[in-house]
RNA sequence: GGAGGGGUGCCCGAGUGGUUAAAGGGGACGGACUGUAAAUCCGUUGGCUUCGCCUACGUUGGUUCGAAUCCAACCCCCUCCA
């Protein structure tokens, strides 16, 4: 790697988001420039993204501090036909107001990453786009004629999105392969619009990214820039970002403070030191100090690891209060208000209500047969305590001195059960 | 259009009339060991009002006391021929 000369690259690079990039060295130029505009797109397709997207809006937000300026663009457009890459079925479509209410919330999750105020201090202001306002409006034939006339057929054949689903003979529409014309149409929007030069993404990406950069020299000759980051796998060669309730979300109203926390604080010894430069922002030295900690007292690493990226997400007040919660429930054993809390009916528990369907409504298992099974390995306790009887009851005289029950699966799943 | 092969549980993959909720592996969950890690070992792994009932082996019918297993039709996939 030639010495680069722009901090943006420089930081990227050092902190191992760079997989791959075109012309790093023009990049690096227009970085130093001080006047880089980039952008990532985001599919709406569910109202929350999850850590998979984590690593792309850090590079934003990196971009950001280093001067630069993000645009977050909100795929409003290309929701609406489905992106084929990886996947051997197309997708049921979103109707344009579950895209729009997707839209919305995935919106808020980057107001904790970018500062888009007019006034953000120094730095450029980030932005948002929504590529609907583009697509929504193309007319068919001069899109034929203007862009549909770049890209060959041929070409468009030999990606591995499309590829993929050729050879395993499975359908690919006509709306889904039109889906890497629109990206890259929006490319090239950008940097109409707003002077977007560089497009990042997943190292999936890719193919999209240089078709972008492709049309627009054809159409504009202008020169447009792309980067992706490699994506992640834990050490153990696990995708990331999947845990015992399902993916890792990061809006809050998805995923709990505490989960998000405990999942960033369960992270294998070998990532600890590549999730630090990733997903924190603490200086290389600190990190290299952390990494190197041995033995038990890497635990203190991925504490403040958890702490971090917690803070950067969810805020440092929510991150205090999860490393609280983690901290008395993990190292004094007790419980602790901060725990995922299930209300019941107080007739109920009056009642004697079994166990196992405590433990299902308070989502620590699926079904009561998975409960009945966790209870009858002795992975299940009541208040600390092992439950034996596969049929216990549980009543009001088990609610502890803060009126709640604390229920546990596992040494790592805890959940409180309130009567209300 | 013709000839053959195949569609099985979260995934891969055995099973070709009964004791099969279906071998084995992966994954996942739990236990032991630890450091809320990894590796390793052990257990569990369709649902329910759980010593019983219900639902499941592409779909729909049929044969049979009894079918994932046999028959028919249909849908989809693979290979070869045209």
């Amino acid at each position: 790697m030639t010495s680069l000369k722009s901090d943006f690259l420089r930081v990227l690079t050092e902190r191992g988001f760079v997989h791959q990039a075109t012309d790093p060295e023009g990049l690096d130029a227009l970085a130093k420039s001080g006047e880089l505009v980039a952008y990532v797109g985001y599919d709406a397709t569910a109202d929350s993204l999850h850590v998979g997207s984590l690593i792309s809006i850090m590079m934003l937000r990196w971009l950001q501090k280093t001067g630069g300026t993000p645009i977050a663009l909100m795929g409003g457009g290309t929701t609406k036909v489905g992106d084929p890459s990886g996947k051997d079925e197309s997708r049921k479509l979103l109707s344009e107001a579950e895209i729009q209410s997707n839209i919305d919330k995935i919106g808020a999750i980057f107001a904790n990453f970018l500062e888009f105020g007019p006034a953000s201090q120094g730095g450029a202001t980030a932005m948002m786009a929504n590529n609907a306002d583009w697509l929504d409006a193309l007319a068919y034939i001069p899109l034929l004629r203007d862009i549909g006339r770049h890209f060959t057929i041929n070409r468009m054949l030999t990606f591995d999105s499309v590829k993929l689903r050729l050879e395993r003979e499975q359908p690919l529409t006509f709306l889904e392969f039109n889906y890497m014309i629109l990206q890259a149409y929006d490319f090239l929007e950008l940097s109409r619009r707003h002077g977007c030069r560089l497009q990042m993404g997943g190292s999936d990406q890719w193919g999209n990214i240089v078709n972008g950069i492709e049309l627009a020299r054809r159409v504009e000759g202008r020169e447009l820039f792309g980067l992706t980051c490699p994506l992640l796998t834990t050490a153990s060669g696990q995708k990331m970002g999947k845990t015992a309730a399902g993916a890792v979300w990061l809006s809050p109203e998805r995923l709990g403070d505490f989960e998000y926390w405990q999942y960033w604080r369960n992270t294998e010894d070998a990532d600890v030191g590549r999730f630090l430069k990733l997903f924190t922002e603490l200086p290389l030295d600190e990190v290299a100090r952390l990494e190197a900690l041995g033995g038990s007292e890497i635990n203190e690493a991925k504490k403040v690891l958890a702490n971090e990226a917690t803070a950067l997400c969810r805020g440092r007040a929510a991150a205090e209060a999860a490393a609280e919660t983690a901290r008395r429930t993990f190292e004094e054993g007790g419980l602790d208000e901060g725990l995922p809390t299930v209300t019941v009916e107080r007739a109920r528990l009056a009642a004697g209500l079994p166990a196992y369907e405590l433990f299902r409504e308070a989502g620590l298992a699926a079904s009561n047969g998975e409960a009945r099974r966790l209870i009858k390995g002795g992975g299940a306790r009541l208040n600390d305590a092992r439950i034996e009887a596969e049929d216990l009851r549980v009543s009001l005289d088990d609610l502890g001195a803060e009126g709640v029950v604390k229920l546990s699966a596992g040494r790592k799943r805890h959940a409180l059960v309130r009567a209300g």
